[in-house]
DNA sequence: CTCGTAATGCAAAAGATTCTCATCTCTCTT
DNA sequence: AAGAGAGATGAGAATCTTTTGCATTACGAG
């Protein structure tokens, strides 16, 4: 249960972190802003204050519970952290995101950062295009 | 001459706009933030409004003439385009970036746009790390 | 159940970037 | 060279996202 990851976090249990983290799992979509989190949890009649949202979500990152990305537009957004490393693809007509992972590329990061001399603690890699989804505005 | 550049953008040739320019021109470091550009000018004398500077990057940017970029924390830096694109190595103790182009990664890139039905637009890769500086703070 | 500490909510603060608007200044035209 | 008009600038207000201060509340160890 969502209990025992908040508390091996170093955590208290409270209702906050309990319904965040819960509404991380249920989450659809799976990247989602601290806004956005704060009025999904006010739809839902949860009263949480906007501030916790961002306390809760950088606790949750510190604790490797959630993952933060800087996608274009100003403000970061959160998935839930699934154990596997993933990087993204990121329409810029509709905001849909997908996910990959290709080994090809993570192998070469790491040699590069060794060719600069860096030892390589963390990347982002996002593409940016336009999706082909029907629904997506811009298809001309 | 700069004045070419600022003119075939269509934009007016003014005293900010070349000043920026030339700063960019002969900016150690290479890549800079807006309020970076603003004090450099304030230093040699220049007086700029800030405003000025956000709008005149911004427009530079539309232009091509520059490259915005989202590093971590918070603030988006410029630099100067020089016609070829590459990617970038940021140290997360110094703040130190070093550049790089990888024909492999470049390749997969566009490669994994398409299998997911995306046109690729743009992208940005920025590898995070501890350089080997002897400078650079933290170093045990 | 009780207490002490950590957590929360609200509002104020901060940091980055954009916008408003009155005032300038390029550019093009006489 | 002088004038007109569109476009640009500067100062400050406004926005937007995220962080902080602080009084109040709620976990959870004992
Ligand atoms: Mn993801
Ligand atoms: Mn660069
Ligand atoms: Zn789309
Ligand atoms: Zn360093």
């Amino acid at each position: 249960m969502d209990n025992q990851e908040i508390r091996k976090a170093g955590l208290k249990v409270t209702l906050p972190r309990v319904k965040i983290l819960e509404l991380l799992e249920a989450s659809v979509p799976r990247h989602v802003s601290a806004e956005d989190v704060y009025k999904m949890l006010l739809e839902k009649g949860e009263e949480i204050g906007l501030a916790t949202v961002y306390r809760v979500l950088t606790q949750f990152e510190a604790a490797g519970l959630v993952t933060r990305h800087n996608f274009e537009g100003g403000h970061a957004v959160f998935e839930l952290d699934r154990g596997e490393h993933h990087d993204h693809i990121v329409c810029v007509l509709c905001g849909k995101v997908e996910e990959f992972m290709d080994a090809t590329i993570e192998e070469r990061q790491k040699e590069i950062a060794a060719e600069h001399g860096f030892e390589m603690e963390d990347h982002s890699l996002i593409i940016y295009g336009r999706c082909n989804n029907s629904s997506c505005p811009g298809r001309e």
